[in-house]
Order: C-alpha cells, then structure tokens, then sequence
DNA sequence: TATTTTTCGTTAGAGGATATAACAAGAGCA
DNA sequence: TGCTCTTGTTATATCCTCTAACGAAAAATA
C-alpha cells in the first residue's frame, strides 16, 4: 500500500510488474490477517489472483523476499502513522506530542495486528530479522520517537553505567543524530514499555484476564511521560 | 522435562506411554529451539527417535496438542524458575525480592527464549492461546508475581478509572485471592514492563543496536521496583 | 513490416509436511 | 493356548515450496 514514490517506472513492462507486485502483496496481507506469517502461502494467493502458483516466482525469488518487502512496508506505515499522530497533537506542547506519538504507535499496532507482529513478533524460522535492508527501514520510526523526547527538555539523569553511555552514544551518532545518551536511553525504555503493553494486548492477555485493555493503557499512559 | 509428579501411572502400557510422550516432547523442545514452532515437525520427530512419522499418532492427537503440551509445561517450569528466584534473594527484604523475581524472569526467557516465545509471543495460526487449560497454567506466575507486591506494603495510588478499578478487583476474586486492584494493576504494569525489556532484547533488538542487554536491563529495573 | 529476443504463464515433478486408513505383529490376560 | 487390545508399519490423500522445461505473447530490432 505504501507505495514507494521514488521514480516512477519507465517502460511499460516494468510499470505492469510493478502493479502485479502490488497486487500480490495486497493479496498477501489479507492472507496473513487470516492466517499468521505461517500460513502465507505462494500457491494460494497465486489462486486468488487467478494464476497459477509458479507464476509469482517470476516477480518474487520466493516466500522470503515477499516477506521481507511485506515487512518494509510495515515499518514505513508504522513510521507515517507516527508522524501523522504528532503532527496532530492536541495542543503542539512536548508533552502533548509525546502522548498523541505513543497512542499513534498503539493504534496502528491494533489496527494492524498482524502488520505489527510481523516487526516486533519473534523471528520467523529461517527468517533473518536484522538484515540491513530491515534495520534501516526500522530508522524512521525510532527518529520520530528521539526527536520527540529531544523537545520535550527536561532532560532525565544520565545512565550511571559508563559502558552504557558510550553505547548508546555511538548508536545516536551512527544513525546521524547527535543526542544527548541520557535521551537516548530513555526512547529506548519508552519504547519498549510501549511494546510491552501493546503486545500483550494484541495477544488478547487483557482481555483474557477481563480486563479493558484502553483502560490498562491510559492507565500507564502518565508513566510514560514522567 | 517438568513431570507432572501428580498421580504416578500404575500399569506397565501407560508407564510406558508416559515415558514415550516425554522422550517426544524432549525432541519437539529441542526442534523448536532449532527451527521456531513452524518448523515443528511430527515426521522429523518420529525420524530422530527411530520410529516412523504416523506412529507418534498413537501418543498425540496431533500437531497442536503437542504444542499445548509443551506450552503447559513451559507455564509450570517459569513459574518454578520465579519462585525459585524469589526464595533465593539475597537479604529477605520484599524489594530484593521483587528484583529477584524480575532478574529471574529474565533469565528464564534468556536461558529458554523459544520457550517464552511460545508463551508470550505471536499466536499460532489455527491455535488458541487462550483456552482454558493455558490459562489455568499461566496462574501460577502471576500468583508469585501479585504475592512478591503484596509484600511490598507501599501501596500505590488507586486507580483512576472506576471500570478499571471493578475489572481489577473481579480478576483478582476470580483468581481465588483478596488483593488491592492498585497492587493488581501495578502488577500487570510491572509484568508488561518486564515483557516489553525481554522479548525486544530476545528478538534481537538491542543486540542489533549495538547495545549490552544487561546494561538496558539493569537500568531499566529501578523504575520496576519504585 | 518482418524477425529476433525477452518475458510470461503454463504444466510436470521433486521433496517434504500433516494426517488418515488399513494391516501386521506384538504384549497382556483368561 | 487363544483372544483382545495396543502399537508400529506402510500406503495414500492433500497440502506446501520451489525448479525445470515448454509454449505463447509481447517488445525490441532490423
């Protein structure tokens, strides 16, 4: 869906792969709303598409590669929700955008359950989740959640370990930002309570227990921005 | 691994059928943590243990009931591991013992990650996470964990909501103990915390950042107990 | 326009999976 | 000893990924 708006096709033909691309990846998702990453298979969406199976391996190596794209796109919908959802903060003010970013990233991963669990979902068997083409795509999201806590000012403690600080530092200057490591660290601990609470909810543990997994959140919501 | 040491089998046939059962879910353990639980396979099962792929038939109905068995038995070895833990802190005093018991959770998922993806991570195609038998067996963690807190006697501040409030304290009368729907959800958030920190650091996330999991985890852990 | 080259989709097939069915051989028990 | 129930075996149906070889269509070239 995400369509990739850099130069656009030239010839005829490579605008007809382009599209059939597109539809085998459309296809492709609705399959693993259905049936999990596990149950994606080639063959099926190949009928779907009237085709025969063999006749995608002509426009993907094969499961692999189809997943890999699958995934890209994810982190660039991720990325977009992200930044839509601070741009529409309520109120423009640190705090506010902190908040609106956080409820972003819970609500696109419940919009997209699958779409989510296929970025931060255990690896996939023979699958190599950190390939550099995945990392990288992963970028854009993580800058959104820096540069937020960058404005929010009150800077929290810096990490008391030494090997820590200079860890997270190079990270900051790998990925050309220049960021004081005490932020750094902190994006990463909001990150990951964020994925904590969303995963859990997407597992249906909330609601297993009876509890209403909104009010879990806003619950925590504060805890965030603290 | 983890036998059930309920009532032991009296005739020869079902003490060898127990027997059979546990040499195959110690094959399928170890074929999980080689290929993830898609690539669990009965045939290649019944191949390593010199028995030809329909025999295991005879054992388990099939594919998923194995999984659910190991799933169980994956419920009672953490929460063994916790109580272990938490019996083990140095100084007896209740925030030692809670440290322990999150250092221990970690651990655990460390030392046996396919295992606590099978029980925290992404659900599995066709199979329901959320049966009876899976939630009775994920009490007893959460047991030790509400117990470790009750101890703590600082008591947080009540929850806002009063839906929350009720949900709470229903979860926690159905679960068979009394407890302060402010414990109650702390320990949720505190259980979501340490499943955020655990399952990105298990997936790979820090790692692939250029960061010490045990420097994250260590500086993340005040905020658990305060 | 006519010919050559490239691309596409098709079937056939290898190799592997889950799971069922039908059958042979064994263990336990009267 | 003979009967029954249990186990393990092969054979089979049906699904999957992916490769190979072959027509047919489309694009590029002369």
């Amino acid at each position: 869906m995400p369509a990739t708006p850099a130069s656009e096709p030239s010839t005829m033909r490579e605008r007809y792969r382009a599209q059939v691309r597109a539809e085998v990846k459309q296809v492709a998702l609705r399959q693993l709303a259905e049936s999990g990453p596990a149950g994606l298979s080639v063959s099926a969406i190949g009928k779907q598409l009237g085709v025969s199976g063999p006749a995608l391996y002509r426009y993907f190596a094969g499961r692999d590669e189809l997943l890999t794209e699958l995934v890209i796109d994810a982190y660039n919908d991720l990325a977009d929700a992200l930044s839509a959802a601070i741009s529409h903060a309520p109120g423009q003010e640190p705090p506010a955008r902190l908040e609106a970013m956080a409820r972003g990233y819970r609500s696109w991963a419940l919009a997209e359950p699958h779409r989510y669990r296929l970025l931060f979902g255990p690896p996939l068997p023979g699958y190599d989740a950190h390939a550099e083409r995945l990392v990288a795509a992963s970028q854009a999201a993580m800058n959104l959640l820096i540069g937020t806590l960058r404005e929010l000012g009150n800077r929290p403690p810096a990490p008391s370990s030494p090997p820590l600080t200079s860890q997270l530092t190079a990270w900051a200057r790998a990925h050309a930002f220049d960021v004081d490591p005490a932020i750094a660290l902190r994006a990463i601990l909001i990150w990951s309570r964020l994925h904590g609470l969303v995963s859990l909810e997407i597992a249906g543990n909330f609601a297993s227990m009876g509890l209403d997994p909104d009010e879990v959140f806003e619950a925590q919501l504060p805890a965030l921005t603290a």
